[in-house]
DNA sequence: AAATCCATGTAATTCGTTACATGATTTG
DNA sequence: CAAATCATGTAACGAATTACATGGATTT
């Protein structure tokens, strides 16, 4: 039984308790979307196929004359999660456009590359920021893996931008001993 | 003109000197793969692409009977290369495993969530020995932006293994605090 | 009354990996 | 001479986003 990468995110938030496929995804909006994404277009079909499986159970609740099914896991599907969370995790991958250009920055000119390094630093900042955005509310349960989680996210990308003030630094320093030397 | 994240790298790839579709692989292994992968299936399609819209230009020159076809930037290529590395990086994510079963981890024994942690170190560790191992050729370059980028990578991933570490010794002295208290 | 939110779902398209097929050349 | 490397390419499949379509409920 290979989970899918959606499957994942779909069995360990039910795991938190039942849902329907549109709280499942505003869930994952405000906390995992940072290191593991689902959209609707993913969400719904692998909820029907896990449903097909058995590992999750849909029933019926409408909220007035608008139809509404919220998922729990089945204890098949409770085992399996809880199976893939005792497993080491083995999926890890980054895909970060500034640091391809920072790669690359060879072909500029030295302050162009300064500046590719203060784009990269904006981006870690304002990342800094939308996880702030989220802290007071998650600081609630402050012992809690999900706050853990979010802790990390800010204080990783506050590394980040810490490194790139230190990068911006040292090329500077370099400039300068090249105009004087 | 959009770029698909392939024609990024190869462009990039190309601005530091021609190259085949072969040889752009394999630099891409050695080097962007850390944040920018990219697969044969991918390479090959997008240099004809790229060709035919006249960003590359390719030139037979086999070596003996074994035929081989060596790219290089065309002046439209070059400046196209020039515009993308000129703007702010608009891409970056990340797909953790790790981050994800932490996430859930409060569906699981305090120990088994300490070993969740544990995992992710290895996992980053892993990551730094990797880097490392590149390290001493990429120090030719010591001033170069690849080598700058790869330093990143070694620092970033140390400073996540250092904290796994701090993590875990909070998570066990809440542990010890709880036997006690 | 309009805007927003709740709710579900699909179609089109792009992206990406893996595996396969083919064959020459070099190195041990 | 076997194995590794150089070299190119495609087919099958899976993953993912975006946009669209539809419609009830709630809030302003």
């Amino acid at each position: 039984m290979e989970l899918s990468p959606t499957a994942k995110v779909i069995l360990g938030v039910l795991g938190m308790g039942p849902r329907s496929g549109y709280e499942i995804k505003a869930l994952v909006d405000r906390s995992t979307r940072f290191f593991w994404a689902a959209s609707y277009g993913q969400i719904y079909p692998e909820l029907r196929r896990l449903g097909e499986a058995g590992l999750v159970e849909g029933t019926d609740s409408p909220t007035g004359g608008r139809k509404r099914t919220v998922y729990r896991l089945t204890p098949t599907g409770e085992g399996i999660l809880r199976r893939w969370l005792g497993t080491p995790p083995e999926i890890y991958e980054m895909r970060h456009e500034g640091m391809l250009k920072l790669f690359f920055a060879d072909a500029l000119e030295p302050a162009e590359r300064i500046e590719r390094l203060r784009e990269m630093q904006t981006l870690h900042r304002d990342k800094v920021a939308a996880l702030r955005e989220i802290e007071p509310a998650a600081s609630e349960f402050p012992d809690s893996s999900p706050y853990q989680v979010l802790r990390f996210g800010i204080e990783f990308n506050e590394w980040v931008v810490e490194w790139c003030e230190r990068a911006v630094e040292e090329l500077e320093a370099r400039l300068a001993a090249k105009r004087t030397g």
